[in-house]
DNA sequence: CTGCCTGCAAAGGATTTGCACTCAT
DNA sequence: ATGAGTGCAAATCCTTTGCAGGCAG
């Protein structure tokens, strides 16, 4: 029951790759609507469970085709991709505006965002291996800190911080297919 | 000049080994020796890095050598490694007591510790793609906001923070063998 | 039509494993 | 001596690349 209409994302990335003179393909189209659909459940797919989702959705769809899918997305500017700890790399389309966050409560006082930081950070969970969006400054404080402490210049944005998930921390160990790499 | 006797911190990585029960070899020691170095340089190797060095000290050393003798040093817990974005790892030897760190300038008003973060941090630098631990507290601010925010509980340890070091940043692309992976 | 994208297959780099032998203990 | 650790080579895993043909535009 899920054939109806392209999502609104999935929509305007197609409409991109038009404008960029690349070609609109039932791979690429199913690539698209795989992460769109991963992003709504607040997830980042690997390439390999991208791939698995779309040869379901596309069986002729080949594993090369995919990673150039990928790869071109990217280029297009309508994918982008973070390197999680593990040797794994998770995609999601790229547009989403700022991640659902209120204020937290009484935590001390975080920093004075002077400078926020650009991009989103992301979080991965040890548990079950999810790739989850968070706030863009939860790296404003740590930021400032690395400047004046070792004169490094914080570029967030391609790493995920690793932790357990609130899903995880309650009580299963949720997750239905991740690739969670527990250990080391 | 340099085959004075190991460094205090390779020796009792050794006998730790011994007590282990683990053997002492010439690649182990090696391996050892040669991170030990790096992280006096305030660096961290990857394994290609390490194996490049460790066949310089020791010829016969074969690859497959190289990862069995950093896994068993893993396992022993005289060596630990972290994930660097852009699917590459770096070891270095366990033991470090916290690193070296001075408040800086007048950058602000530095984050209170309150509740200090177990395990130290690691930044990594973009350009050089050299690898150094920071204080461990830097991610206390990031750390309540993700519990209050996500509720997500951070783990900070195993990844390294991206971004530009202060070496980078004066002037010249410094690093000598680096496998910086700059792009994407 | 024209050429970008795909499928297939084989290449490539990094890490791992089976086996027999050597050396640390 | 005795078996953990090693060297070598082959095997795996994941991703990329060369080609010829198919489909989007």
């Amino acid at each position: 029951m899920e054939h109806a209409g392209p999502t609104p994302r999935v929509a305007a990335a197609l409409a991109r790759l038009r404008e960029l003179g690349e070609r609109v393909t039932p791979a690429r189209r199913a690539v698209l609507e795989v992460v769109d659909a991963a992003d709504r459940a607040d997830e980042h797919l690997t390439a390999e469970q991208i791939g698995a989702r779309v040869t379901r959705l596309e069986p002729s769809t080949h594993r090369a085709t995919l990673y150039r899918a990928l790869t071109s997305l990217g280029s297009a500017g309508v994918l982008s991709h973070i390197h999680v700890g593990g040797n794994a790399t998770v995609y999601h389309l790229v547009g989403r505006g700022g991640p659902p966050l209120a204020d937290g409560p009484g935590t001390a006082a975080s920093a004075p965002v002077d400078r926020p930081v650009h991009g989103h950070v992301h979080v991965r969970c040890l548990s079950c291996g999810r790739v989850q969006d968070a706030p863009a400054d939860v790296l404003a404080a740590a930021a400032d800190r690395l400047r004046s402490a070792l004169g490094f210049e914080l570029d967030s944005g391609q790493v995920a911080l690793p932790g357990r998930c609130a899903r995880c921390r309650v009580g299963r160990s949720g997750s239905s297919e991740a690739t969670a790499s527990p250990g080391s």
